[in-house]
DNA sequence: CGACCATTTGATATGGATCAAGCGATGTGG
DNA sequence: CCACATCGCTTGATCCATATCAAATGGTCG
């Protein structure tokens, strides 16, 4: 799950070719300068797999998924990306994955030619426009090291990332659903809802309802997941 | 598998963004200047985990893995680098994984300090620094893919990259073993040996040797790779 | 209230893991 | 030069985690 938060607060803000927490700031709100707000309703699409990468789009509220689907129709959703978090960041000039509105969302669109030339009259934008790639190869390689694990330890692995979103840490809302959650895991629906009820019985978790989860031993979640 | 050429033959060209193929060229005669050449005998230790990340390397002949080993002995290969590509660059200052030579192998450090001043004053350079990390994340994501997907189609897609590298796209010399080419891909050794064997009943493909595979159809295998 | 869709739960099937030999190179010492 | 130990690879038999198929439940909206 990528999480601009990361940057600042990992090693990365330790490295001078990265980014520092006040970067970040003036990075940010010169996306806010410069962009245009938009809203997507839930389940509609941002942009798709192939088209030209014009924009960077920042989060305000609600949640984006990529994804990619294969030619038998499977789908691989790359992230999930939630308030903060910036996504649409390409290695090329095209887009690689697809781009969807979870649920009804709010998200700041930043020309990329626009923040290409603010970079190049500013060393510190550069460095961050730098890394957004960097924060997200952190995400990838973080999702890769999931997807060669138990279905146990993908579904703890995918709470405690979403926790940390959270504003508690404990108490979380999932704006995806068990579909997303499994494509996420490369998990069926029905493995993810039997390893979270297993998860309940054993009063790691709770579940109040299917898209709200509560941490309830946190420790024992961690253990889960290697 | 990373790999620099793909940088200059794939989309990232077209990004004024990123590098040309000139650019790639300057950048790769600066490595071999200000690097120094150093021998790993195979299966020896060139960095570890969490060790910080002084170098930047580029293999000029044999092969080196990267990878990660999960608290319970489990060990997920990042990636191969083969001849021309650069490994050891990291979004932090530490190294994320431990790097180790597959076979006896020749590599050139940089030291990651005096290329970033080198990079400070020409942009040329600056910008293949930072397109290392995106090939990276280009190579990432499509491990990632792999890992949704059988068996079948996981090796397939190992060997299809494997053949990029080799000269003529046939034949193909693997310096791993069985084991490396399993810890990649997610399996275990019996499920690469069953899953070649069964590709070589079909003619798709030749075993010669345990170290060498010749594509006999490529196109079924591709139709494999979904 | 009833239709619809997401989620949960249950029963069964299966792909790949695990366990266990065998085999074929490579190397070592007698 | 040949037994013999070693190590990586292959092959076979069995097991199990997760997928698949199927049905029940529950929440939401007209």
């Amino acid at each position: 799950m990528p999480h601009q938060k990361l940057v600042q607060s990992d090693s990365c803000a330790r490295d001078p070719c990265f980014n520092s927490a006040i970067e970040t700031r003036i990075f940010h709100s010169a996306i806010h300068q410069i962009g245009i707000s938009m809203t997507f309703r839930g389940n509609t699409e941002i942009y798709g797999e192939n088209e030209p990468a014009e924009y960077l789009y920042k989060v305000s509220s609600g949640a984006i998924r990529t994804f990619k689907v294969l030619s038998d129709g499977r789908r691989q959703i790359g992230a999930f990306y939630l308030p903060g978090d910036i996504f649409g960041q390409e290695v090329g000039n095209e887009h690689k994955s697809s781009a969807e509105a979870v649920v009804d969302s709010n998200i700041v669109a930043i020309n990329r030619g626009a923040l290409a030339a603010l970079a190049a009259r500013d060393g510190r934008i550069a460095r961050q426009f730098w890394a957004l790639t960097a924060t997200e190869l952190q995400c990838v390689q973080n999702h890769l090291t999931l997807l060669i694990m138990t279905a146990q330890e993908r579904v703890s692995g995918f709470i405690l990332e979403m926790a940390k979103h959270s504003r508690d840490g404990l108490e979380i809302e999932l704006p995806m659903s068990r579909q997303d959650i499994a494509d996420y895991l490369g998990l069926t629906i029905e493995t993810v809802c039997r390893t979270l009820k297993q998860m309940e019985r054993c009063s790691i978790i709770a579940l109040p309802n299917s898209r709200h989860i509560v941490l309830r031993n946190r420790v024992a979640l961690s253990r889960l997941d290697a």
